[in-house]
DNA sequence: CTAGTGACTGTTT
DNA sequence: AAAACAGCCACTA
């Protein structure tokens, strides 16, 4: 386990908060904990995810600021692009997150109430 | 303390 | 649109 107060383990919580069918930036992050050039540095606390956190940080909804799934070693985004698609997450045909609509800010309101209003018109 | 190591990103080719 | 470059950074050995 990552030492609490960690910039690894404030990751991990700020992302906790994300809600399902929405997505964060790695550099959206940073910034959201204060550290807004520690974008590189948010993808290596992910990369680090193991044991029963792998199950409570919901990993996936952290995409690149092009709103794609980062390559990495190991395995490829397969999974991700998949588990975000269960959420209802939509992907183009570059394979990339429409991220004015998908994007998660504490601030905005999410998919129910004043955001649908302004949707429809 | 020094040297890598990338689930990054904005700029430039 | 895609790839190469160059900063940037917390973390690790």
């Amino acid at each position: 386990m990552p030492p609490t107060g960690s910039f690894v383990s404030r990751v991990y919580a700020l992302v906790r908060r994300v809600p399902r069918g929405r997505v964060v930036t790695y550099g959206q992050v940073a910034a959201m904990l204060g550290h807004p050039r520690a974008a590189r540095a948010v993808g290596t606390a992910l990369r680090k995810l193991d044991g029963p956190l792998l199950g409570n940080v919901p990993w996936q909804r952290v995409v690149n600021a092009a709103g794609a799934v980062s390559r990495r070693e190991g395995f490829g985004p397969m999974e991700q692009r998949e588990r975000l698609r269960r959420e209802g997450v939509r992907f183009d045909r570059h394979g990339r997150v429409d991220l004015e609509r998908a994007r998660w800010e504490p601030s905005r309101p999410g998919r129910s109430g004043a955001a649908r209003e302004r949707d429809r018109s």
